[in-house]
DNA sequence: CGAGCATTTGAGCGAGATCAAACGGAGTGG
DNA sequence: CCACTCCGTTTGATCTCGCTCAAATGCTCG
């Protein structure tokens, strides 16, 4: 998005909001009526099943959106709280879908908002799907580097805004299992980590022991009826 | 989508593909050149790691779409392979393009689509976060049922696509897993599977077991300031 | 009809869950 | 300012569900 689109966005943005450490933003069966950008703080959101067992299906730092999934549904199919004091600019809808049928780019812009929300997801469901319990950890912990260095923060050393039972709800573990993982990667020398603070002292090591499991993959022969992958 | 631009929708189909059992439809880093329609048969679309780990991240059936989460990715993430002989239309997507630009209800479509694709894989997120190895399986039993029903099919009676492998990457469970489950459910009488023929016996108990883990909305206390400014 | 692959079933194992207890830090009220 | 309390975290002991390894059976398709 370039300059001028951000201007132009910003005659969309309906007002700000500040929420404190607990507060939901929307919960499901909620109408949609926006989006939010987050300007500082931290969210989680999370889908819940009737007898109170909860997935968190995403944590969102300061620079990310937030429910952008909702964007053509009439209600919120899941609930967004706050793991800190936060503040968001709150999106109208209305205005969002007015503006982006004579702006391409914004249009395109969504979209690639979207796929990437799908791409994401999809490797989560890697995560879930076939890591070891060590492996999640460390993936969630490079993720959490990565996406803080992308937005200028310290890429090596930073505050944990969750609980370990809410990395544990993430990465579909118990919160001694991350607990015990913490221990393990900090007595390998790996990390530091003291409660919410984190110090990354190997990334090397750490990427290596998801090398094995991560990545998606470069380009494979060229033949079809390839039905099981070496 | 209503049945003009159904019609509208026709002229943009670059032509038909008819893919054999096991052949891939596309590969990770492909260039994105089309999505596709299909019209008979089922595929898989997978991610795999490094070291070959597979993970399915979705079956995809008669009528549905598939590609659609590489819309505006330059190449494909994801593999897709057919699990049967298999008839697609390939849709051209600069005319897609084109022709959505232009027609305000197939963006939306779009989205809708895309949106959905996004609260399936949260849905699959919960399966595999919290969920038994049964609630899965029972779980990817009755949405199959739901999707050959909205397609015109047999709800309660059907042909498995996929080997019982295929279903435990989907599941993040193993093969004998998969084998064990179904035998189970049809000793409790609630299924007979025999192969890759099932008939759900019991869609009550099927759904009720699911219960105690499925459904997203109850609503949570917990204020939310939403005028309050930063 | 035979070969190869998918499926079923059994036995034993292990990663992560569960249960339990102690510790520590942050916020609160005296 | 300190003591108390609450909650999050750490760590240990034990258990269990699903995995691994193994072998037999049965489809499917050439």
């Amino acid at each position: 998005m370039n300059r001028r689109d951000s201007e132009r966005l910003d005659t969309i943005v309906l007002g700000r909001i500040g929420l404190e450490k607990g507060d939901t933003l929307y919960r499901p069966g909620d109408p949609v009526t926006a989006i939010y950008a987050i300007r500082v703080g931290t969210l989680k959101t999370q889908v819940a099943t009737q007898d109170g067992r909860v997935q968190i299906v995403g944590f969102h730092l300061p620079g990310e959106l937030v429910g952008l999934e909702s964007l053509v549904s009439p209600t919120h199919l899941s609930q967004a709280i706050a793991l800190e004091d936060t503040r968001l600019c709150r999106i109208n809808l209305g205005a969002l879908r007015a503006l982006a049928s004579n702006l391409p780019s914004l249009h395109h812009n969504i979209l690639r908002l979207l796929t990437s929300e799908v791409q994401h997801d999809h490797s989560m469901l890697t995560t879930l799907g076939v890591m070891s319990a060590e492996e999640r950890v460390i993936s969630f912990l490079l993720d959490l580097s990565a996406r803080l260095a992308a937005r200028g923060f310290a890429a090596t050393e930073f505050q944990l805004r969750m609980t370990r039972e809410e990395i544990g709800s993430y990465l579909g573990l118990k919160l001694e299992t991350i607990s015990r993982l913490f221990s393990r990667l900090a007595e390998a020398g790996l990390v530091r980590i003291k409660h919410r603070s984190v110090k990354l002292l190997d990334m090397a090591s750490l990427r290596a022991m998801l090398e094995r499991a991560t990545a998606l993959p470069p380009v494979r022969e060229q033949h079809c009826r390839i039905d099981r992958l070496p």
